[in-house]
DNA sequence: CTTGACCTTACAGCTACTTTAAGGTTTAGG
DNA sequence: CCTAAACCTTAAAGTAGCTGTAAGGTCAAG
């Protein structure tokens, strides 16, 4: 199977499927006569396992991390069960700042009056921290 | 004003405030005899206001628009209110994402035992949605 | 007059790819 | 049989938004 076809089936695309096997994160896939990369179901696995972890917010790092534990018989599920664990926090922990953000903005948005008029509060209020500091400042 | 107590005053770094002039997000600032850069209310307010909208989320090339708008007398609301509003919306977007990568990542830690067995559901979820693949596939 | 803290430039490194360049192979059509 | 399109190959550069390093110049204190 070429690689355009792996692609389709992990659902990844042909040159990260190629940039994954140089940064060693999946090991070299056999080739054909004619020097093209050939894969098979083993293969694909490994891809879409890459794919999903992706999708769900696991770093390069963090799937090399995974991938080792699921090609290894021998692993116990303590190393997986924290490494999730502690990837579910930092995504907590950036859906509250994102709200924090969306926050700001809504704010931003309503205090612009979008009548075309060159008075923008939006900008007065980036612009205005800095009013303050000066004045306290040496 | 040396380059540090600009970096103070607006919160930026300074390897970030000369990353910003080379990139010409903000115009070069004046230098002093020795050649050091030299730094007053007028710069500080911009840079203020380009790490307050960093903050707030907006990429550089945003900042880069709003701070024409903020240096532009002539200036229209509506466009800064529109791309707020817009901005708003991929928050809230991004926000949604992260919601159900959040809700995956605490299904799959409730999924495993933490027993210290060899099994693990999490590694077979992920690897999961590539089994019927291949199956329907040519 | 030396030490340390500042400043300068230019360039490499980071993540996770995507794009480009320059070429070889295969396949479908005329 | 030839050609054009659609694949494949590699290596290298570009993307965002900085951070860190190297190799030097400047300045204030003791």
């Amino acid at each position: 199977m070429n690689i355009s076809e792996a692609a389709k089936h992990s659902g990844l695309n042909p040159q990260t499927i190629r940039y994954y096997e140089q940064i060693g994160l999946v090991t070299p896939a056999r080739r054909q006569d004619n020097g093209y990369r050939d894969y098979r179901a083993h293969d694909l696995s490994q891809l879409s396992f890459i794919h999903r972890a992706r999708e769900t917010g696991f770093s390069i790092e963090e799937c090399r991390e995974l991938l080792e534990l699921y090609r290894d018989p021998s692993r116990q599920s303590q190393h997986v069960h924290a490494l999730v664990q502690e990837k579910a926090d930092r995504v907590a922990d950036q859906i509250k700042r994102l709200k924090a953000m969306h926050q700001d903005l809504v704010a931003l948005a309503r205090s612009c009056q979008d009548d075309g008029a060159p008075q923008c509060a939006i900008l007065d209020n980036l612009a205005d921290h800095h009013e303050n500091d000066l004045e306290g400042a040496s």
